[in-house]
DNA sequence: TGTACATCAGTGAACGCGCGTTCACTGATGTAC
DNA sequence: TGTACATCAGTGAACGCGCGTTCACTGATGTAC
């Protein structure tokens, strides 16, 4: 942090902060390099020493995202076990939790105009954090009896889908667009759909 | 249409239709006035014969897009009769054919900047749409025990969420994120929840 | 039907600004001996 | 420990560009008589 003088010390990482503050506030098309630059207190020709430009900081942005998103579900669905029902609802509760601790990640990595196949990297780290969703899906979803069982990937979509619009619609703006707080209204709709599938007990 | 010369005919118009487009491809924060005048066949000057500025534009495409929504969700409902059941699912129906067929609208309402309290109409035209939506929602509501009845404003927002994150997530770039269609993905998911909400048969 | 005039809906030039990116540069740091 | 030099990580000026907005203007349309 001090390193006062000439060189900064931790440039890349005080840049990848002020980009994600900015993209938090303003969004990723808002998002400005030069503002970023300012922000880290540093001339926007400075930016060039650690990245390649505008879009790849905010292709990195949502790469490090992807891979504390997919790392935090992990260690939620672990955690969690050995119950597979808890260990669902725990990602559940991470995934929110994520959302709101690192607003900046999520929106570069949801709401971003970069294709997740822009850099290997990157498709890999979004494919990772898929992949541990549908783990605990697929977990879940062999307690349902196979004539009545939905495909993993379609039980993993509605639970995403369901999650991420509870994110974007009740957990930005704070404002009163409901009465309930955001982590209430997303586990009590996911039980809801569980008991649809007879995971829970009909209450 | 036609109407060639100095006067263009109907330059409102034109330039909502022109920023629909450009919401649509480039987002809230990347659409520019100038551009929406040009893709108009007009000087960024003349836009301010018709509208306040570059961001009446955008507040204006939404207030729009809430009440063409608010109509159509309306009339689902309305068509959907006599069974509060069939009703409720035709606005889920009409959630997800609404967001795909006036993508430039959905994203000004729902991702854009402006807050629905930038003007009274504006303000107005949402909490329309809303009403509609937590309608749908109380009248089915009330084939469920009263016991076990969630409150029908979460009932609706769960609905919600689920519809803004298939959209959002599964029919914005069709791209491979999910082998399912959007309207599948939907009407399951929705179908599981109101099976766990007793309001449809254990199969 | 014709003319004078008011109103309307555009133009085009100008403004100040911030953008992303490049370039030659220079001060600070690290290394070889 | 001291010195010469290479490397690194910044600066600052410049570029061309498009932005939103304003202003005096002018061509087209509508209206009164």
């Amino acid at each position: 942090m001090p390193k006062r003088g000439y060189h900064h010390g931790n440039l890349r990482q005080a840049l990848m902060d002020a980009a994600l503050t900015l993209i938090e506030e303003k969004g990723p098309t808002g998002f400005t390099l030069s503002e970023a630059a300012k922000k880290a207190g540093v001339t926007p020709a400075a930016v060039y020493r650690h990245y390649d430009g505008r879009e790849d900081l905010i292709a990195e942005a949502a790469r490090q995202g992807f891979e504390m998103f997919a790392d935090l579900m992990q260690y939620a669905y672990d955690t969690g076990q050995p119950s597979a029902l808890a260990a669902f609802e725990a990602t559940g509760r991470a995934y929110l939790a994520f959302a709101r601790k690192h607003p900046g990640h999520y929106i570069a990595m949801f709401e971003s105009s970069i294709s997740v196949n822009r850099t290997p990297e990157l498709a890999a780290a979004a494919a990772r954090a898929k992949a541990v969703l549908e783990m605990a899906a697929a977990d879940l979803s062999k307690h349902i009896p196979p004539e009545k069982r939905p495909p993993a990937s379609m039980f993993s979509a509605h639970i995403w889908a369901m999650s991420h619009g509870v994110v974007e619609l009740f957990a930005r703006n704070n404002g009163g667009a409901s009465p309930f707080s955001p982590e209430d209204l997303l586990e009590s709709g996911i039980g809801i759909y569980l008991r649809g599938l007879g995971l829970i007990a009909p209450d």
